[in-house]
RNA sequence: GGGCCGUUAGCUCAGUUGGCCAGAGCGCCUCCCUUACAAGGAGGAGGUCAUCCGUUCGAGCCGGAUACGGCCCACCA
């Protein structure tokens, strides 16, 4: 075959493949056609980045599924996106604003930074697609969706007006975590906590008499010693890393059952700076007695925890606000008003120190939380919210994978699952940010103090469409929510008219996210999409969105659908480096899946790819760094490698095939050999069917690599090479090469698509009819991805022929291991007499050529009580003894014979001390006992013959 | 602090319900550019399965404890 180079290049075949497909619309899928229905939808990747090695495994994963599932015959969709990632896209495109015009998002205001934000996407979304598909993705690109996309809008509205409706959705104040830099609330999956060196600073309130206020009055006399009932102290040290918060703290708190502090419980400290009178609260929660000097500040609109007490207080003490949403101090923080938080914390040190009030400062280290977008440290903020009511939709959600209707791979991560989603922990939804989808409830505020507290919840309906009327008034507050279902621009321009304003904060990215398999089915139409396709197949993805995402798609998947999203999640494994640490920008040790289809090709990434999916958590990818500063990685050299010798083996089989003439099977004439490649065959595919029922795609990888290389290629092609150059069996060898080729290629299709689809073109062109009627399927389709997936057929298993041909095997690797140790040239024959009993010496007269051709020697005689030759090599493989002639060497054949010996010593010793035990013969199986029986016997058997 | 996972050859990982001498790829050693493939072929060396205790006739596998590493969650002012 002199048309076909004799080093696989990738790069030449792999884009007109790809196109070959586009072209024959293979990826398309229509719910018209026949077959079950195999859906699986994209875990979106985020709009703000380029493809990651994270991303290439998952979604070659997805591939695999895909195209085994089209194979099948089964009614195929993978249906593609991206998501628009709220927080993290805006963030960029402002910092580039920042960067290039120094300008922030309200220059520019709302209007023109979501239109720039818009045209990022385009440029970025089409670059993850192009990436992609040169993966070789089989994804119906038609289907192609965004999460901000129309339907998607529309999908997100509908949701929330039934959640709005059912009560589910409610406006809290709530301690938030607030990112000042981006000036938005980020959920606490979106913190990352980071260890920071500071200080912990001792501040000392005065304690005052419970005097009705006024002004701060006198100091209590005191004694000077700090213990005991009777000497009570004059002030309280409190210990703190953020002495700037101070400014709002509204309580002091210690424990009811320390007897240091429980005196002063009712009484209050000067809060010193702002000169106020704050009280003393008893907390047992809150205040740890062993921890420091046992008093703790309370800033309730400043620390979760604090805020804790605070509610626990209800209403005794106040809650005050000192930030302002960009993180300077606000009017409650008197003189520090404008400062921004550092500033603020030094100028309240430095006033402090001043007064005297502060006893120490000592160096502290702790965890401050993040934010993951803007990487800066977040603050607990008060702020209004809206809010998702977790209970009633975490229940289902619960249910489902408790009885298994939703199944885990691999099944442990289901507890991850299960405890996060027990904690019905209410889901902050709105994002203070302008990209995303807008909320949508109209707001009209009213006049509490007119009004006697209600929360009550109507329904309306204006021509024909239901609308949701929530009236809200408290103590402090009160206002008319309106949630408007989509498609009614009309009914919003009413209620805007009418004095309505639409909130103006965004949905967290999770919420479309959450509707992602139904939404882009087609929900909330009934389309034919959704009818058939819904619920999803499975779901691939890693395991660190379980919370974030797999959970809310359940609940949401049923609580629109009233179904599950999937049957099956399949957790992949996490690629590290080398070291064990996560692959990222900033560490440099990102390996981009680009760089490797580059130098190594598309099917050499996959491969190696589906090789490290295992089941453990993560997978560890030693990064080594190119002369251009690229990284890349010595381990796709094994997917390169195997493509190659794919490509090597089939130049071989093509070639030949193209000289032989076909003709009828005859299934008499097959060898020991043909039986046993075509039993082989049948086991890898019993093997690939049963690790990609469990998602074990290394175990899938392997199977048909084994049979490839190590059957196939190793020994079956080497066996029949002088049989396929002339003789009467070359057409039998010549057919069944050709249905192993056929089927091995079918086989790895699914993991590396390109090569096999090149491969089968030429294979097509030469042999166009290669099955074994009754036996192994013919070609049906001219293009390998649409050609069926191999069937198993038990009737060409056979035991015999494996167990003979794995004698055989053993026996040649005898004869090669005493060439090789006596060093014989490769090219010389030894000749050989060989003492074997009655039936292996039928096989090895039966298959005399076969083993004279792989192990280079001449079979001079075989029988069972062979007298030992002098002057011989000696090697000895199961039951048989080899005679290798004129090849004695003394020192080595002692060697040789002295370890022989040793080992067999050991294992008859190791056999004898098994036998001798009582127990062991009494309890274990009698198969068990009679085979450790046999092997002590042969054993025996060996060592006399060798003494 | 709670939970999950890992520890098997120099490296990266398999090892299915406990049962022949614990496997693969890469790396290493010897030989071979043999007419599909040197990105290859033939042969080989290399492991007290992290440690300890237990269950069992029998443990890499089951139970308990310890050490080290990783991740998730909650976090002490």
């Amino acid at each position: 075959m002199t048309d076909l180079p004799k080093t696989y290049d990738p790069s030449s075949i792999e884009p007109a493949i790809y196109k070959l497909w586009l072209d024959a619309n293979a990826f398309r899928a229509n719910p018209a056609d026949p077959g079950q229905p195999y859906c699986i939808v994209i875990p979106p990747p985020n709009v703000t980045g380029a493809l990651h090695l994270g991303h290439a495994i998952n979604d070659t994963l997805q591939d695999i599924l895909t195209r085994v599932a089209r194979m099948r015959g089964m009614n195929t969709l993978w249906v593609p996106g991206i998501d628009h990632a709220g927080i993290a896209t805006q963030a960029v495109v402002e910092k580039q604003l920042k960067e290039k015009e120094n300008k922030t998002r309200h220059d520019l205001g709302r209007e023109a930074l979501v239109a720039r934000i818009w045209q990022w996407k385009e440029q970025y979304g089409d670059r993850i697609i192009e990436q992609l598909k040169r993966l070789g993705s089989s994804a119906d690109w038609s289907r192609t969706r965004f999460t901000l996309d129309e339907g998607l809008a529309r999908a997100v509205r509908q949701t929330f007006f039934k959640l709005f409706k059912d009560g589910l959705i409610y406006k809290g104040k709530r301690l938030v975590n607030w990112d000042i830099h981006l000036q938005t609330s980020i959920s606490d999956d979106e913190i990352y906590h980071e260890t920071v060196k500071t200080s912990l600073w001792h501040i000392k309130y005065p304690i005052v008499d419970d005097a009705p206020s006024a002004r701060g009055t006198g100091i209590l006399p005191v004694s000077s010693s700090a213990h005991g009932q009777d000497a009570r102290a004059t002030h309280m040290v409190i210990a703190t890393t953020r002495p700037e918060t101070m400014l709002g703290d509204t309580a002091v708190a210690v424990h009811p059952d320390d007897p240091r502090w429980n005196w002063a419980i009712g009484k209050s400290v000067l809060l010193p700076l702002l000169n106020k009178k704050i009280p003393i609260v008893a907390d047992p929660i809150l205040v740890n007695m062993e921890f420091g000097s046992g008093c703790v500040k309370v800033t309730p609109a400043h620390d979760p925890n604090d805020y804790a007490v605070w509610q626990r207080q209800n209403g005794n003490i106040d809650i005050i606000n000192i930030l302002t949403p960009d993180g300077r101090i606000n009017e409650n923080g008197g003189p520090y008003a404008g400062l921004k938080r550092d500033a603020a914390r030094k100028k309240v040190v430095e006033d402090l120190t001043a007064q005297g009030l502060l006893e120490k400062e000592e160096p502290y280290e702790t965890q401050i939380g993040h934010s993951d977008r803007s990487k800066t440290a977040v603050e607990p903020y008060l702020s209004e919210q809206w809010f998702v009511h977790m209970a009633p939709l975490a229940e289902p959600a619960l249910k489902v994978v408790r009885e298994n209707k939703i199944k885990f791979f691999p099944e442990r991560h289901a507890q991850q699952y299960l405890s996060w989603l027990g904690e019905k922990r209410d889901w902050p939804i709105s994002r203070q940010l302008w990209w995303g989808h807008r909320i949508p409830i109209w707001t009209k505020e009213i006049d509490a103090s007119t009004a006697a507290p209600i929360d009550s919840l109507q329904s309306q309906t204006i021509r024909d469409t239901q609308i949701i009327m929530r009236t809200v008034i408290a103590e402090d507050r009160g206002a008319n929510y309106v949630c408007i279902p989509p498609g009614h621009p009309d009914i919003e321009k009413e209620f805007e008219a009418q004095g309505f304003i639409q909130d103006p904060d965004v949905l967290d990215t999770w919420f479309s996210s959450a509707l992602w398999p139904h939404s882009t089915l087609g929900w909330p139409d009934e389309t034919p999409d959704l009818k058939k396709w819904y619920p999803t197949s499975v779901l691939v993805t890693g395991r660190d969105i379980i919370t974030l995402w797999v959970a809310r798609m359940v609940m949401a998947g049923l609580y629109n659908m009233g179904d599950i999203p999937f049957h099956h999640v399949a957790i992949n494994p996490i690629i590290l480096d080398g070291k064990g640490e996560r692959m990222s920008k900033s560490k440099g040790n990102g390996v981009d899946p680009v760089d490797i289809i580059d130098s190594y090709g598309g099917d050499a990434l996959r491969f190696t790819l589906t090789q490290m999916a295992t089941e453990t958590q993560d997978v560890r990818l030693p990064v080594k760094k190119l002369a251009d500063g690229r990284n890349t990685s010595d381990k796709f050299d094994a997917g390169r490698n195997f493509a190659n010798k794919l490509w090597n083996a089939s130049r071989f089989a093509l070639a030949n095939l193209a000289e032989i003439a076909p003709q009828p099977i005859d299934e008499k004439s097959w060898s020991i050999t043909d039986r046993w490649i075509l039993s082989r065959l049948m086991r890898t595919i019993q093997d690939a069917d049963a690790a990609l029922s469990a998602y074990r795609f290394d175990l899938y990888a392997k199977a048909c690599y084994d049979f490839f290389w190590r059957d196939l290629c190793d020994w079956y092609i080497e066996a029949i090479k002088p049989e396929l150059k002339s003789g009467p069996r070359q057409a039998q060898v010549a057919h069944i090469l050709a249905a192993t080729l056929d089927h091995s290629l079918r086989l790895l299709h699914p993991i590396i698509p390109f090569i096999t689809e090149a491969i089968w073109a030429k294979l097509c062109e030469v042999r166009p009819e290669r099955g074994i009627p009754g036996r192994i399927m013919a070609c049906a389709s001219p293009l390998l991805i649409h050609a069926a997936w191999p069937h198993f057929n038990d009737d060409l298993t056979s035991e015999g022929a494996e167990h003979v041909f794995t004698q055989l095997q053993n026996l040649i690797i005898a004869i090669r291991n005493i060439r090789n140790e006596y060093k014989v040239d490769q090219k010389t024959p030894i000749s050989l007499s060989i003492s074997a009993p009655g039936d292996s010496a039928r096989q090895i007269l039966a298959n005399q050529p076969l083993i004279e051709n792989l192990a280079t020697c001449k079979i001079v005689e075989v029988k069972a009580d062979l007298v030992p030759i002098p002057n011989s090599a000696r090697g000895s493989a199961s039951n048989c003894d080899i005679y290798a002639h004129n090849l004695a060497n003394a020192e080595t054949q002692d060697q040789r014979l002295s370890k022989r010996r040793e080992e067999l010593n050991k294992q008859i010793s190791a056999l004898r001390g098994r036998l001798s035990n009582e127990s062991y013969t009494a309890k274990a199986p009698a198969h068990l006992v009679k085979q450790t029986q046999d092997q002590l016997a042969e054993a025996e058997a060996e060592l006399a013959r060798l003494s």
